[in-house]
DNA sequence: GTCTATAGCTCGATAGAC
DNA sequence: GTCTATCGAGCTATAGAC
């Protein structure tokens, strides 16, 4: 344990999971990750298999730290508006990062499309929870009919935006499209 | 010479575009693209002396490409809303790759994001050409002042619809989004 | 211009001492 | 559990014959 309280596996994980996001997966070799986690290279054989191994526990870790963001836009109001404006500003909130490196899910999700097909199915988990949860509260904002396919629409959104700021290195549009995307879910909320 | 008047080099750069888009640029090795263009690795060097610069040859043929789908653009009507419509066409017109390997401009932009940064100007000067080309049209019809933003916005949509797409691997959602992306734009273009 | 051979390096992964 | 040493393969890039 050291001072962040993770044992190795947690700081192996850790330093991946930041490295995959700023370099991508195929370039982060096993000496960078063993470089920013303080533990030599041999060791990782004793926690991991194989690189792919370590992609999945990076996966996973992402995929509960979406969980939780829900849960916490579940905490945040009783009210489905102010939930998912909420999760709109809680999914953007690391504006530096997202121009520069993007979406850490959408870029994974690019990288993998093009290689693993394994893989690519545990980032469309990732998706597809974020989009059933969006989907259940279009249905509670009484959209029944709609809840599917502006599910969608959001999380394309989400995307589209996400990769323009990334290309543009624009951190003003990311930030006038998060108030432009709550216009939309307002009018889309209140005409119902 | 080949059979389809390609020299050595156009063979090179369009072995190694088909690969970049499919495996990613540094999931391709030199000898994937000698493989594919059937010329041996080491002559690669009497026309590129590195692995960057056959990427650059990629992107400005990339680049070439848009500039021509905008002159078809332009040829195919004089009406800036038919031009506009027909440009969702085109560029969403090669459906299968796009659902398997994501837009091949967005997805290079998202790999070199995290990488080499020369590289990602060059994919940024491909987007500004588009969206410039879309800024131009939409003062054409009178949006003046929203022309910018509405622009950044047509991009967005188009990555966000192509990610997702990429994501769930499901072409009827990329075919039911150009529809009502041409709707948006009916929409936008008859209100002024 | 075209090709073979290979240098020099880094990669993911393994073996085995402690 | 932790670490060093290293393997074999693959990589980009180069040298030099033809």
């Amino acid at each position: 344990m050291n001072q962040q309280g993770l044992n190795n596996k947690e700081l192996i994980v850790e330093a991946a999971d930041q490295l995959f996001y700023q370099y991508g997966y195929s370039q982060t070799s096993f000496s960078d990750i063993s470089d920013k986690a303080g533990i030599p290279r041999g060791n990782f054989y004793y926690y991991f298999k194989t690189k792919d191994d370590i992609l999945t526990a990076v996966l996973t870790q992402r995929h509960q730290l979406i969980k939780q963001l829900l849960q916490d836009c579940e905490n945040y109001s009783n009210d489905v508006k102010a939930q998912l404006i909420y999760l709109l500003e809680v999914l953007l909130r690391d504006e530096e990062n997202i121009v520069k490196y993007g979406c850490p899910v959408g870029t994974i999700s690019s990288e993998l499309s093009k290689s693993s097909v394994n893989l690519q199915m545990q980032v469309t988990d990732i998706f597809e929870t974020l989009r059933q949860w969006i989907e259940i509260k279009m249905l509670a904002a009484g959209l029944a009919e709609r809840s599917k396919s502006l599910s969608m629409e959001m999380l394309a959104r989400l995307q589209g935006v996400t990769v323009l700021a990334n290309v543009y290195h624009d951190i003003d549009f990311l930030r006038q499209s998060i108030q432009q995307h709550k216009q939309w879910l307002t009018d889309l909320l209140n005409a119902n």
